[in-house]
RNA sequence: GGGCCGGUAGCUCAGUGGUAGAGCAUCGGACUUUUAAUCCGCUGGUCGUGGGUUCGAUCCCCACCCGGCUCACCA
């Protein structure tokens, strides 16, 4: 192991400590009786009572004044002063307190409780322990000075251990995802799990990673989605499924995508878009009051409002009040096209009349839905997967969810007639053959359960990375992820 | 992939074609109620990597690596 000038200046400490017969690492430790918010919370009973308490947590700042020292503990959740008096703690330990412990350490004290002169609840420190030697030192002392980008990204763990405020942020993911769990969980959804590994990948337009099963010589797929594998347990007959797992797209990297993310989806027999929709607003609007106990939440300076029904709007309408461009008078590529012309638009021409269709969505409605909102009735080329409208088949019962000008969720009426789900898939195979590498495999199982037969049923993926975007109040989803993708550093 | 910006001490940053700077941390000293403790003193650098120009490059030029923003691509 390498060490550079610091931490060898800790190391030799740590052997100082082990020729003082003192474990740098021990294995027994003292009783841990509050956690540091506890002590705060608890602190005039205990003071009071003069009961000995013993802490531990990683030491954030030290004073050493002669025969006396302060120092701050940090935990999980809080910190707390503690004071040493070579007097009440001893000359040896003092002397091993003084000389041998860094900002970094993590320790034990026992002690009892008193305010000091400036007002500051402490400890009275009676006797401390080591608990683990830091060897490198921590960034600095001061909160939120580590703040490099990069490197709170590469080693997260000083990320953490420096900044509360990203150990908050995490606290938030968690919360949110448990929210959504127990919103599901108490509606009677079954939560499963499919396959990472895939021989057929499929449920989303992405392309994927590929990897091998050395045993079996067989090359497979990581999952771009759940959904197949999900409706064929709704086939199976549960009413109600979900599940909240890792995706993997062979994409690029932005502050909304990272190569592995993770999706909510769900399904839900007897369901439809519309059933769905009610869903999406009520969990999403769970999760904030679960929270935030409020239904309208700060975002970037906005108050985003999650509160009563969101609004609902056709892709039809949105585009044609954005542009007056109607989609659904025209209906072929040519005669869009016209129209788009004629609007004097400035966009890009795509090849087919859906995609065009998508770029007009993308480029005048999507970045203005900064409050939530549904996006209705997709073109159906643009949805293989979804069921068409009774009274309009070249659309199909499909919504996205917008919010701060970004996809947060995507639903449909699941397509279960088989035939159809068949001329789908020949479709998708044609765009793959003509060039489109992220179209839909063919994938004969799934036809095989379908002509099992599929309940109606309604279906949801919710981006849980890019929601939580909006419930911690930060603009990249490398904030929201621990380890998010990044190259790797040059040598070593 | 294109454009722009950045990479200097453990951390946060300044800086110059002529032997590299600050704050905090570290190290030595003083100090028994401090809290970004204070005071005195001292350390600490392949200036992202590799080439080039130059008497001399951290600085100028080229290539590359890593990161950020942005456009493109992409749900």
């Amino acid at each position: 192991m390498e060490l550079n000038d610091l931490q060898q200046t800790r190391y030799g400490k740590l052997q100082a400590l082990q020729a003082a017969g003192i474990d740098p690492y021990p294995a027994r430790v003292p009783q841990r009786t509050h956690t540091l918010t506890a002590l705060r919370e608890q602190f005039d009973a205990l003071a009071e009572a003069g009961t000995s308490v013993t802490i531990m947590g990683r030491l954030r700042q030290r004073r050493v004044m002669g025969k006396s020292a302060f120092a701050h503990l940090n935990d999980d959740h809080g910190a707390f002063q503690v004071f040493l008096s070579k007097a009440d703690v001893g000359d040896e330990p003092f002397k091993h307190f003084v000389d041998l412990t860094d900002l970094g350490d993590i320790i034990a004290v026992t002690g009892t409780l008193f305010t000091t002169k400036m007002g500051e609840p402490s400890v009275h420190v009676t006797s401390w322990t080591m608990l683990s030697k830091a060897i490198t030192p921590p960034p600095d002392k001061r909160e939120g000075q580590f703040s490099d980008q990069e490197a709170r990204q590469r080693q997260r763990y000083v990320d953490l251990a420096a900044n509360p405020e990203v150990r908050e942020t995490f606290r938030i993911r968690a919360r949110l995802i448990t929210a959504m769990r127990q919103y599901l969980d108490q509606r009677g959804f079954l939560e499963v799990e499919t396959p990472v590994l895939q021989a057929i990948y499929g449920g989303a337009a992405a392309r994927p990673f590929t990897t091998h099963h050395n045993q079996l010589h067989q090359d497979l797929y990581m999952r771009i989605a759940t959904e197949l594998y999900l409706k064929r347990l709704i086939v199976g007959g549960f009413d109600g499924v979900y599940e909240i797992g890792k995706n993997f797209r062979n994409e690029g990297v932005d502050r909304t995508h990272n190569p592995e993310f993770t999706m909510l989806e769900v399904y839900q027999a007897y369901g439809d878009y519309e059933s769905i929709m009610e869903l999406t607003e009520g969990m999403i609007r769970f999760a904030a009051e679960q929270i935030f106990n409020s239904t309208s939440i700060e975002y970037q300076g906005q108050q985003i409002e999650l509160g009563g029904s969101w609004q609902r709007i056709t892709m039809r309408d949105a585009i044609f009040n954005k542009t007056g461009v109607d989609i659904r008078e025209c209906r072929e590529f040519d005669t869009l096209w016209e129209a788009i012309r004629e609007a004097g638009l400035k966009i890009e021409r795509k090849p087919t009349w859906a995609k065009q269709v998508d770029e007009l969505f993308s480029e005048f409605v999507e970045p203005e839905l900064i409050q939530p909102t549904f996006i209705t009735e997709y073109p159906q080329p643009l949805s293989p997967l979804a069921k068409r409208k009774a009274d309009d088949p070249q659309f199909v019962e499909r919504f996205e969810l917008f919010m701060l000008g970004a996809e947060i969720a995507n639903a449909f009426s699941e397509l279960n007639d088989p035939f159809d789900q068949e001329q789908r898939f020949l479709e998708q195979g044609r765009d793959y053959a003509a060039g489109d590498d992220e179209a839909m495999q063919m994938d004969e199982d799934f036809l095989e359960a379908l002509r099992v037969g599929m309940p109606p049923t309604g279906g949801l993926g919710i981006g849980i990375d890019r929601l939580c975007l909006l419930f911690t109040n930060q603009t990249t989803i490398r904030e929201v992820i621990f380890f998010p993708h990044l190259r790797k550093q040059g040598e070593e």
